[in-house]
DNA sequence: CGCCAGCTTGAATCTACTCAAATCTTGTGG
DNA sequence: CCACAAGATTTGAGTAGATTCAAGCTGGCG
């Protein structure tokens, strides 16, 4: 498995954790991880307007799906976090729709196509049926919880999702993202974030300096808040 | 095709419209479309706790795909109108993620399980992706729209995805909705969604008497939302 | 060292919520 | 076919959470 060191680089180490993958498939992955292309903090991973040609790995840092409004608004629709692949659906769709922005740098690779190996395609499967457990989330998050409950909902997602990867633990991990950003994924304005995130930090729930965050009680905060206890995510395929 | 009279029934219509369908694959919806299961108004689809076995496809009736929240709400996350499938994800996560719910009425079918035929396999992509896109639609909605626009950019929705089952015209539709589903579906107050309704009806953007609802000037509506001119949802698969 | 993006703070306003009650509909049993 | 009950819609008054606008910080970077 491709490495950083002596462990396993996170984009892998995630996907080894959603399924059982085979050397076969590994060495796929692996193969396709040689080559990788690096984008720049705020360039959009060029995948709208035009068809996407092959679906995308995401190997290193944060990007999000983004909307631009009409009236010059922006919702953020979901983040992609390493591990996370990109337009698996088949994309084609009219523009518009949604466009993937890199927030960090972020280095990304070609995956192999769908079709190429039964395993890929159950990994695939389960990637996408992730994704969208992450959108029913976020629907949820918009629907029904106010602002304060908002943020720390979406943190503890960012820390389950980054924990599968193996880059947060003990309730920290890296988050780079502005409070602007935070504010067009949840619905709310720049300011009233910045609110409910000091009075968080008042109640001890949170800290967060130099884009490095930490959650003082994770499970405890998951059970305030009704987040199932996001159990394995073990996944029976149809055939 | 499996028709009504002489019109084709209104899954099949949407469905052929999706992605064409050579009469191998329509034999094969059609097979499955003989034995049907009825559905009560209040009833779930059982899909949840259980190891879903195959993907459903619900020929009559509203449905929707609800997630009991631990305060003791409910957000709707999404609808399921005929001519759309369930489970095509492979469902068996977690229940409380979310069930799915007969509004009125529905009969369902089993449909062919993925693998079956290339042609359906196609079909079922472009069926996830349009779900995507509804769900992404969603989130838009809750995060940047304001209580007047939520709940007609939704109508605009169910419009548009009735017409492509052939089963909408002139911008009315049967809506068999109560305004509190709409209301845990947009994350609003039923006490709200009414005093938007009677304010859009005031201005004569909606007319919604008996379950049947008529948009007055769905394009210009669609077009003061922002709505992509939704144009045909061509899809091209990955081989 | 100075600039700019991002963060912080304050005050006024407004959208949507809560609670509560009245009215209208629909379906059901007598 | 009517009466009633249950569900759904409507209306009102008071409140709260989030927004807007505006200005002052702060720290990382050229």
């Amino acid at each position: 498995m491709l490495k950083i060191g002596s462990r396993p680089h996170p984009a892998f180490e995630r996907l080894a954790r959603l399924v059982t993958l085979d050397s076969d498939a590994l060495s796929l992955l692996e193969a396709a991880a040689r080559q990788t292309r690096r984008i720049d903090p705020r360039a959009e991973l060029a995948f709208e307007r035009q068809e996407i040609e092959y679906p995308v790995l995401l190997l290193d840092g944060w990007a999000m799906r983004v909307r631009q409004l009409a009236d010059g608004g922006r919702q953020v629709l979901s983040f992609v976090l390493p591990g996370d692949f990109i337009g698996l659906c088949g994309f084609s769709r009219p523009r518009s729709t949604s466009a993937i922005v890199a927030i960090t740098a972020c280095t990304v690779c070609r995956a192999p196509l769908p079709g190429t190996s039964p395993q890929l395609d159950g990994l695939y499967a389960v990637s996408r049926t992730v994704d969208e457990a992450h959108l029913l989330n976020q629907i949820a998050r918009l629907g029904r919880m106010d602002a304060h409950d908002r943020i720390l909902d979406l943190l503890l997602e960012f820390h389950e999702r980054l924990e599968l990867a193996g880059i947060a633990g003990e309730g920290s991990f890296a988050l780079p993202l502005t409070q602007e950003v935070l504010a067009d994924a949840l619905g709310l304005t720049p300011v009233h974030v910045n609110r409910m995130l000091q009075q968080a930090r008042k109640m001890g729930e949170l800290e967060w300096v130099a884009k490095q965050a930490r959650l003082n009680d994770p499970a405890a905060l998951a059970a305030k808040l009704g987040r199932l206890p996001v159990s394995v995510r073990v996944q029976k395929s149809w055939r």
